[in-house]
DNA sequence: TTTGCAATACGCACCGTCTCGTATTGGTGA
DNA sequence: TCACCAATACGAGACGGTGCGTATTGCAAA
């Protein structure tokens, strides 16, 4: 569909705040009417994008190079890096603005972050090969990793390869099965 | 400042959304270009209400029994009550929706909980005392419990006491020293 | 008087609704 | 098979409403 296109890349190149129904209409090459017969509001029509996958870059899932701790370091610095590139922080904070007003983008963010996100997923692999116990509160520590990316994004803190170390090492905390408890010096 | 007292008192019962410049001068009773005299935007002048205490509940502090995990489940599970009362998930997102949008609110949001927060303090405190070892990332925990709170406002998902006692787990994780590493049962 | 500020008028941008004129589509009868 | 004709979907954009940020006005205290 060609309103979620130019929604999309209104989005990428103005970010949630900028968009204009206007704007997509005219960029879309449509009526506004056609819009507002198919969304009922700017939220639902980011939502909608959220679903098709329009608004994210590809490849945001960690690898599985088969050690967890590895993976998610690793995950977490390019998702840090991608923060600092241009154009990261706007993308990240307009999808926060969108799913804090909206509903409906709120619900589409649990859906792709949320229960059964990429990360999960990530934890679910760990746990089938025994590098993490089987009642490991999964849910929390993608919550935790997520919401400590939101949360350095909100604040504007700027986010190195130390800090991605330390929240993995918070996340994953004692459950780390194969090679032990403490990794790297983790003193202030 | 009337025009701060009268911005916090619309921001708490409309949000940051509603909130409107011409809203604030009528309820301050003050012309708009008093306004803009001392602020440049509606975010700035939202920090400055946030900076002066004036959008937060009273008491949002963990208390100090003496035991870190106690007092954490305890606040963490206090958040929720209030996140699920009237208001609060719109309190909430609008004070998310105004840090991702303006760069003063998002500072400001980074000085009231970051890196000197009341979380880290109480963490400090824990230290202190040996319940936590001194080389412990609080920092990073804190963000992660923050972090996950947020995330949960953001993404509408439900929050029980479950939920904050898993938290607390893995935000303490292996690091607390007096009484041993697991607690409860965490099995889905 | 002069000055500081509340009040308000102004032009602009966008909202969501509406109306209009033009395709496009699918059914019907010769 | 083909011409005719609703019915419908759409692009375009006018419209009234609201809030923005700026500029002007007029009152009241010093």
């Amino acid at each position: 569909m060609a309103i979620l296109q130019a929604t999309a890349r209104l989005f990428a190149d103005r970010g949630y705040e900028q968009l204009t129904m206007e704007g997509i209409a005219h960029e879309a090459g449509v009526g506004k009417q056609t819009i507002y017969r198919w969304w009922t509001s700017k939220g639902a029509l980011v939502a909608d994008c959220l679903l098709e996958g329009l608004l994210l870059p590809e490849g945001i899932a960690p690898d599985d190079t088969g050690d967890i701790r590895t993976d998610l370091v690793t995950w977490l610095h390019k998702i840090f890096v991608l923060l600092e590139s241009k154009g990261g922080p706007a993308l990240m904070r307009s999808l926060i603005a969108a799913g804090a007003e909206s509903d409906d983008v709120g619900g589409r963010l649990g859906d792709t972050f949320g229960t059964s996100s990429f990360l999960v997923e990530r934890f679910d692999k760990a746990v089938a090969v025994g590098q993490l116990p089987p009642d490991a509160p999964l849910q929390q520590m993608g919550e935790a990793l997520l919401g400590a990316v939101i949360f350095r994004t909100l604040t504007r803190a700027p986010a190195d390869a130390d800090v991605a170390a330390r929240l993995v090492d918070v996340a994953l905390g004692p459950r780390l099965a194969d090679d032990g408890i403490r990794h790297g010096d983790l003193s202030e």
